[in-house]
DNA sequence: CCCAGATAGTTGACGTATCACCAAAGATAA
DNA sequence: TTATCTTTGGTGATACGTCAACTATCTGGG
């Protein structure tokens, strides 16, 4: 605690490689998507997470624990992704303090087109540079660090 | 580009896991500076610059390169931090333009109080769980996406 | 039925990130 | 010198994330 373990100069570069390529590869993903659909990544999840649904809408909790997201900055989000007209907010007959959101023709619209770039920039950016084992060793680790992250609460 | 080459399913959970890893990862780094010292992770990589500086000062564009920040998110984080009393700005008697970023002694405490127990919290969560040849392929990995991004402008 | 406590979701305040624009100072050339 | 171009840095508007407090509704025990 007081007696730090410092890390090693082998790892300290691959902790500074691996911030700084997070850093430089979502704000190339972030930038890429504006430019060609005006979505922002948050936006881009909230409309993944409601186009996988049947009926194309869930309840806001939901959605919340599927995106991992805190309640307020979501009800945040969606007021501003409504104002735009890519969701539509809509009463909940079971539970009058819920509501369902939904995705409007505008949202499936705007998705279904940003979609495929999006996809093809992740694989020219990511997996085309990558072996097959190194996906395998990126998924381990990010496996193994999350385990880590559950176990200590 | 019109026809995408969707990821394959194994690629998909390696970029699923690798996002929300990173999510979790940086929040919980964040929160537990903060509680351990009140700065943020962004306060911290400001401070971690100006202490590898011998004088710990540097002029502003300096800091943002060495950040690859904006300068003006710079500037307003920096104006955050003087008004906190972590640094301070001194005049440039060579360029009356510009501005030196100095360590204040409370923000020297702060950092040298925070940065042990950070390095801690990163070694217990990342590098404890990861092989070396794990952290070998992170390092591949990040500078092989790094140079991906060098290369598309 | 009534009320306490839990649940669903929103709101406001504040810190932060980005964008576009601005201003002052220096550099360069006519 | 003046004109203009570049560099250094700051400002204000707007969007976003987090925290705490709040409203409205539901649910279970008396």
């Amino acid at each position: 605690m007081t007696d730090p373990r410092w890390l090693t100069e082998h790892e300290q570069r691959a902790w500074r490689g691996y911030l700084d390529m997070h850093a430089r590869l979502t704000a190339r993903l972030h930038r890429d998507l504006q430019a060609d659909s005006g979505l922002s990544l948050s936006d881009f999840d909230v409309l993944v997470q409601l186009t996988d649904r049947d009926d194309e809408r869930a309840r806001v909790l939901e959605l919340a624990q599927a995106l991992q997201w805190e309640k307020s900055r979501l009800s945040h989000h969606l007021a501003r992704m409504e104002r735009r007209g890519l969701v539509e907010r809509q009463e909940c007959p079971d539970d009058a303090r819920g509501a369902f959101i939904a995705l409007t023709a505008q949202g499936r619209r705007t998705i279904e087109q940003a979609a495929p770039q999006h996809v093809n920039t992740v694989r020219d950016l990511v997996f085309d540079q990558l072996t097959a084992e190194q996906v395998d060793t990126l998924l381990a680790i990010s496996t193994q660090v999350q385990a880590r992250l559950d176990d200590t609460q």
